[in-house]
DNA sequence: AAGACCTCCAACCGCGGAACG
DNA sequence: ACGTTCCGCGGTTGGAGGTCT
């Protein structure tokens, strides 16, 4: 179609993320084709909302996940899977987008190191199959942390079930982990609490002061 | 200094399901 | 009941910036 042809895509520019914020402000974060038309934008629907859930909404945390949040992914990762959208709804402040990212960046450094730990000592996966490919595979995607399964234990094929969940994980390995890596990262003098993005902070909350709302009514 | 490699994350795509006429 | 439109989800990609050699 023609109108395809015309509609942007790629980043945002200031601009758009303005004109956006303002038509969101007018006709709420529905109707995103609609929204998508009347303002002018030439983007799709979906861009418009894929923009204003992931970077735009004024509810949003930016920076470093705490290290709290760190647990409840690992927890709720656990329990749902790769359910990332359900995973964002018990974290306040943080999109599915943003936790599936952390997720594959972190657990993918794990499933390495314990790749190097496995390979270092091979007599506990000897009867395995599954190759250190298949492994790193299943430690972040979809399976969650069925890496450390122990065999023999019920699979099944969807984890999701609401409060019933499978345990493919014990928490206690889960916080002995995240107590390593803390430790690491406190011999690297890397602050884990409060290292909030200054530079993101200042461009969205000078996006929104600048933008007088009054003057729109 | 510079090129190669890696990490991170914003944005896109395809699909399924809900809502609506 | 059916077709269409819209929304939301999970997976994937591309590029910017950082780190390594």
């Amino acid at each position: 179609m023609v109108q395809e042809e015309i509609m942007r895509r790629g980043p945002w520019t200031e601009e758009e993320d303005v004109q956006l914020l303002f038509y969101v402000k007018l006709f709420g974060d529905r109707r995103w084709d609609f929204l998508a038309k009347v303002s002018g934008l030439k983007r799709t629907g979906k861009s418009c909302r894929l923009r204003w859930v992931n970077y735009l909404n004024p509810d949003l945390k930016h920076g470093k996940m705490t290290p709290q949040e760190e647990r409840l992914v690992l927890e709720l990762h656990s329990k749902w899977g790769n359910r990332w959208s359900r995973i964002a709804r018990k974290i306040p402040g943080r999109t599915d987008n943003e936790i599936k990212n952390y997720w594959r960046t972190h657990m993918r450094k794990k499933a390495q190191e314990q790749r190097k730990k496995s390979s270092v000592s091979p007599s506990s996966s000897s009867s395995s199959s599954i190759t250190h490919e298949e492994n790193e595979r299943n430690f972040y995607d979809t399976g969650g942390l069925k890496l450390l399964q122990v065999e023999g234990e019920k699979k099944s094929s969807d984890q999701e079930q609401d409060g019933k969940s499978m345990k493919v994980y014990s928490m206690d390995e889960i916080w002995k982990d995240i107590e390593l890596l803390e430790e690491n990262e406190e011999k690297m003098n890397k602050p884990i609490m409060g290292s909030i993005l200054p530079l993101w902070d200042y461009s969205l909350d000078s996006l929104w002061k600048d933008f007088d709302w009054n003057n729109f009514r």
